[in-house]
DNA sequence: TGTACATCAGTGAACGCGCGTTCACTGATGTAC
DNA sequence: TGTACATCAGTGAACGCGCGTTCACTGATGTAC
C-alpha cells in the first residue's frame, strides 16, 4: 500500500541507517538486501523503489554515514581515548566506518570507493586544523600517522582472537601515539 | 586420472599458493573454488580430495602463507621502507597477508581467525626481539604501534581513490614512524 | 469541504544466476604375485 | 623383472541453495472537480 511522502522519506532513512549498521557489523557482502529491509521494518520488494541496486545502497549508506559523523566535531585528544577502546572494538556496528569498511571498500564499486575517499579527505582536513584555523605540515603529518595507527589498531584488535593480545594492541598503540608523536604534541609545537 | 603421490603433493601446494594470492587480491568471498582450482591448473571437482570445504582452504592457505613469510627474517628498518611503498600498495596479491586479509578475517571461520592471530603473535614477537635477543617493554610498544600504523596506512592507501592522497598517506606515515617513535629509536635506547 | 479516481509505495511470489558441494566415471599409479 | 588388478586423484555434469532483482498486485494517498 502507498504511504505518505513523509513516511516514505522516513523509510528511506531507516533503510540507510539499518544498512550502515549492518554493513559495519557484518561486511558488505554478508549483508543481504532482504536483511536490510527487514531491519528497517519493510519487505524486500520495495527496495528498488528507493535504490537502483545493492551497489547503490552501499554507496549511499557510506555517504550518509560520513555526513552524520562529520556533524559531531570532536576534540582530537578525547577522540583518541574513545577510539582505541575495547568498547569501540566490540561494537563495530556503531563504530568508525573507516575502521570497519575501508579494507572491504577496495572490492566495491566506484561510487562506494569515492565516498570512502571523500570521508577520509574531510576527516584528515578537519583533524589537521588547529584551533587558530591553521594547518602546519607537521600537524598534518601527525594526524595522518596517528590516524593510520588508530585504524590499524582497531582492525588488528578485531582480527585477534586472543583477548589479552587484542587489549594490548589497543592499549600500547594508544600509549605509543600519545607518548611518541601524537597530535597533541604537534598541536603544541 | 590418478596422479603420482609427489604430483598430488605438488598440486596441493599449487592450490594453496593460488588461493593465497587470489584471496589477498580479491578477498575471501569474491574468490570461488573453481577460480582457485583453475589458477592451479586443475578442475573444480578435485578440490574436495584436498580440502574439506572452502573454509578449510581459507584457514590452510592463511597458515601456509604465514609459514612462508616467517622464513624470510627481515631487518626491521628496511622492512618499513619496503612496506609503506606504492609497490606494496599496488600488489596486494604478493603483499602482506595481515594488511590484505586481517579486516576480512573477522567474518571468517574459527580456524582462519586463529591462523591470523598466530601469525600476528609470532610477527610481533619476532620484531620485538633486539639483536641481543632481549625484549624490552618499550621495544614491544614501539613494534605494536609502528605495526598498527603500517597496516593501517596500507589499508587506507588502498581504499583511497585519489592517487595523490594515497601516496601522501604512505609517505607521511613512514616519515612519522621514523621521526617520532619508530622501532629504531626504541632499539637504540 | 466532500467525493471520485489516478497514482504509486509497499507486498510477496517468482525468476535467473552463480556459488559450494556431490558423484559417477576415467585412467594412470603402484602393489601383489 | 614382468604382468594383472585394485586403488584413487582428477574430471565434469549435476544438484540445491540463497542471493539480487523483477513484477503483477494491493490499497492508502493525494489531487481534480
Amino acid at each position: 500500500m502507498k504511504v505518505s511522502r513523509e513516511q516514505m522519506a522516513e523509510n528511506r532513512l531507516r533503510i540507510l541507517d539499518a544498512a550502515s549498521r549492518l554493513f559495519r557489523e557484518k561486511g558488505f557482502e554478508a549483508v543481504t538486501v532482504s536483511e536490510v529491509m527487514k531491519a528497517a521494518g519493510l519487505t524486500h520488494g520495495g527496495f528498488y523503489g528507493h535504490f537502483t541496486s545493492k551497489d547503490d545502497l552501499v554507496a549511499q549508506a557510506l555517504a550518509s554515514t560520513f555526513r552524520a559523523q562529520a556533524d559531531d566535531t570532536q576534540d582530537i585528544s578525547t577522540y583518541l581515548d574513545q577510539y582505541l577502546t575495547p568498547r569501540h572494538r566490540d561494537n563495530p556496528g556503531a563504530g568508525c566506518p573507516i575502521a570497519g569498511l575501508s579494507a572491504e571498500s577496495r572490492h566495491q564499486g566506484t561510487a562506494a570507493r569515492a565516498a570512502i575517499t571523500e570521508g577520509l579527505q574531510t576527516q584528515i582536513a578537519r583533524m589537521s586544523r588547529a584551533e587558530d584555523g591553521d594547518t602546519s605540515p607537521e600537524m598534518r603529518r601527525a594526524v595522518i600517522g596517528s590516524w593510520a595507527a588508530m585504524v590499524g589498531a582497531i582492525i588488528l584488535s578485531r582480527a585477534i582472537v586472543d583477548p589479552e593480545l587484542s587489549d594490548e594492541v589497543l592499549r600500547e598503540t594508544r600509549a605509543w601515539i600519545k607518548a611518541e608523536g601524537g597530535v597533541a604534541e604537534a598541536e603544541a609545537s
